[in-house]
DNA sequence: ATGTGTCAACGAAGTTTTTCGTAGGTCGCT
DNA sequence: AGCGACCTACGAAAAACTTCGTTGACACAT
């Protein structure tokens, strides 16, 4: 029995959520692949990464294949998930768990192409319908 | 000197960012008032609150006034600042540093009104100009 | 003046997170 | 066999964060 099989995942450390990204970004990883990468952003020790990844893996937050020599991670729980679970977080603390407040924020703080704007829109239409 | 005269104000940590919460709603608090509201919420000690508001004051956090017998603490940041930061900051972990992706995400996660919907258009016919 | 209540300051313990050194295993090469 | 490269596991230190007991100051009522 595994820490995941029993308890909802918790929120990643800051630590934590470095390394999700970089299995996230490269669907799969070993220690070395996802040292490499956070190590060139900043100096860090491989068994940091090791150690780490030890850790995420009781806590449930990847998974592991122990086929070769070297294991293979997986994100445990797709970026979109996270996500949302970050977001809705931050709104219960900063907007009163508004997300549509949130989303009004972030709208208002930066240039956003027409693009974007565009796609926001068509995002809205879909919704008028339901609410 | 104080801490915030020299370093850009950090992101504040869990206990931190609940008293500031206090302190937003209230615009101004002693130690007493935070630990009346956060006490009410979950079990928390008097010296807990004072402890850190002490700690924040010198992470430039807060702002105090020693006027009377009761020190009176103010956030040093707005608190729409502080959301700008902490989106910025989630946006660049979790969205390629994309506010507008965070937004779009934010906004097909949940029930959102006609009227923050009708509030979210306006905001982009504003901004169509600009870019 | 003595006791009671309220306050800030401080120190320190407890907890969580981050970091890394060391040890031991396996593989392939000489 | 011995060596070097690479890997995991483990323990433990270091750092960051949270918690609270104790102390001493001050004011006010007894």
């Amino acid at each position: 029995m595994t820490y995941s099989d029993t308890l909802p995942p918790k929120k990643p450390t800051e630590a934590e959520l470095e390394i999700l990204r970089v299995l996230w970004a490269k669907g799969e990883a070993t220690v070395r692949d996802v040292h490499e990468v956070l190590n060139a952003e900043r100096p860090m020790g491989y068994t940091t990464a090791l150690k780490t990844m030890q850790i995420m893996t009781e806590k449930g937050l990847v998974t592991r294949t122990e086929a070769g020599k070297a294991h293979i991670y997986h994100a445990a729980m797709a970026e979109a998930d996270m996500q949302g679970q970050l977001l809705r977080d931050l709104s219960e603390k900063l907007f009163s768990g508004s997300t549509a407040l949130l989303a009004m924020h972030a709208l208002s703080m930066q240039p956003t192409s027409d693009e974007e704007l565009q796609l926001i829109k068509a995002l809205i239409e879909r919704k008028r319908g339901q609410s």
